[in-house]
Order: structure tokens, then C-alpha cells, then sequence
DNA sequence: CCATAATATTTTAATGTTAAACTGTTGGGG
DNA sequence: CCCCAACAGTTTAACATTAAAATATTATGG
């Protein structure tokens, strides 16, 4: 996406939008990482964390629906979070394909001391906007998340 | 970012703006790699075959400044670019310590004829946004770029 | 009931990603 | 001139990520 190509108006106006876009996301997941670090946790593993937190025990697979990522990936960080005992794996009896994740008291107890900075973190790194122009973003993006049948 | 946070009206609103600006980048850049993988390439050496087009033969280092990239990860692309012969890589004579990264005439060829594609695919995906949309999420999302000093 | 399709998870191979340690190379300052 | 800061690149270890193959379990049609 160089500055330097050369097509219509058009073409510019959506590249220059979708590298600003990408740039401003890519920013503020830094910034969330940088965050979470100091913690010893990643960006995905917050993910797994605050999804069984806020919406309680559930499978892998809801967990790949929730956070939009693949089962494959879902073994992995359940696995690194599992070592750290932070969450718990249990066969759900009944139908043994499933794997049931709870959230240990460990994991709740670093959610619970973690979850108001994290939010203050992100509300300062939007507050360069200001309220009227962060709803717009939402709306915009909003209007972009649904791109995805494409091809 | 579960929707069922419970906090200030502009936690929320800064929450929402977050995760949609995420998930519409996460989704545009899904979309890009899937054009992309008709090829056989990752939405990384992209970046790397696109910057040597459009900026010509550079260091490693230059690189990483350039898709804000680490230089352990920049040796790793260029090494799997090269090993398809689509770069080339040279010591520069008079500073042996620089590496200089270079189109190869295969890269050059395939950079050509998946260019239009690359620019028509991302300005379909943004379609669904109007123009004045576009230069809207352009001019929220530069002013977010600069939110990477914080912490 | 049983063969088979479907489903959830795990594993594997390939790529990406970073920070930190390590290897050369260059440029001073003493 | 030589020691050493600084700098470019590579390597390593850990984690993330996906697609595809492999496992284990369940559901279903005949």
C-alpha cells in the first residue's frame, strides 16, 4: 500500500482508508499488549479469559465461535493458560467430544485485579476522539464487519 | 470485551469503538490473505514484495521501519521470499554489517500481475462504505495512529 | 444393530511474531 | 592503533495462527 500508487481517485480513497484502518487496529492491539505483558498474558489469552468471564464455562468450540479464531488455535492458548492454572479443561459427561473450560479461581482473581485498567486503558487510547467521532468509528466499522463473504 | 460489561457510558462506547475497529480490520485483512493465498503468498511477504516495488531495492532494516516490523520477523519473510527466488539478497559493499533486499525478475512478474487484483479486492471490500464514509474512517483512524506513546 | 457421516478436539507442518541473546562490522575516543 | 559503543542482521525460545490430517465420540440411515 505505498504512497507511491498510482491509480484512480477511487482505488486511493480505499487503500488510503484500508491502511489507516489496519494501522490505527494494529496500534491500539500493541498498545493492549503492552498492557497485558506486564501481567506475563497475551492478547489472546485476555481473550479466552474475559469471554469465560464474562459469559461463564464453555466449550472450545464456542470459545473459537466467540473470539473468531480456529479450534487448532484454541488448544494452543487453552493449553498455555491451563499450564498456568488459570483455567480448568473437563469432558463434558454426556457427550465426551467436548471439552468444557472453566475459568479457575487463579484466572478469576487475575481477571478481577486486571479488567478496570485494561478498560481505562483502552478508553485513553480512544480519547484522542471524542465521543461523537468514536461512535461514528463503531458505526463505520460496524458497516465493515460484515465483508467477510467475499471471494 | 464481552457485551456484557458493565460500566460508564463511555467505557462503553470507547469498548464498542474498539472492538468493532478490531474486528473490521481482522476481517478486511482475512479477506486480503485469502485473495492472496491464490498465490501463494501471506499478507507479510506481500508487504514485502509491494514495498520493494513501489520504493525499490532496501535494507532489512529500512523494511522493518517500513511495515513496523520487528528484524528477527523481517529476516524470517525475506528468507521464505527468497528461498522461492522472488527477492535477492546482497551484503552492501562498504558497510558489511547492511543487507540489501532486491525485486527479484520472478517477484517483479508476480507483484504485476497480482497488483490490480490487490487493489480491486480491498476496494470491493470497502464498497459497502460511500466515499465520503471512506475519507470519514480514513481521518478517525489517523488520528488513532499516533496512539502508540502511551504507557 | 451397524456402517458411516458428522462433530469436537488434538496434532502436525508451515508461517508469522516478538524479545533477547549472539555474531559480525563500523566508528570513535583515548 | 586499539578497545568498545553502536549498529545490522541472525538465531533462539515462546507464543500465535491456520489448514489439513488424525483421533475419539456421537448421531443416523438402512
Amino acid at each position: 500500500m505505498g504512497s507511491r500508487y498510482k491509480g484512480s481517485t477511487e482505488d486511493i480513497r480505499a487503500l488510503s482508508a484500508f491502511i489507516n484502518l489496519t494501522r490505527a487496529s494494529e496500534s491500539l492491539l500493541a498498545a493492549q499488549g503492552r498492557r497485558l505483558a506486564k501481567d506475563g498474558l497475551t492478547v489472546s489469552q485476555w481473550g479466552v479469559l474475559e469471554a469465560l468471564y464474562h459469559l461463564g464455562p464453555m466449550s472450545q468450540k464456542d470459545l473459537g465461535l466467540k473470539l473468531l479464531k480456529s479450534g487448532g488455535n484454541i488448544t494452543m492458548v487453552v493449553n498455555n493458560l491451563e499450564k498456568r492454572s488459570l483455567v480448568t479443561r473437563r469432558r463434558v459427561k454426556g457427550d465426551r467430544r467436548f471439552v468444557e473450560i472453566r475459568l479457575a479461581a487463579k484466572g478469576r482473581r487475575i481477571v478481577e485485579r486486571i479488567l478496570p485498567e485494561h478498560v481505562a486503558g483502552i478508553v485513553r487510547d480512544l480519547e484522542c476522539l471524542g465521543a461523537d467521532d468514536q461512535e461514528q468509528l463503531r458505526r463505520l466499522c460496524r458497516l465493515l464487519g460484515t465483508a467477510d463473504t467475499d471471494d
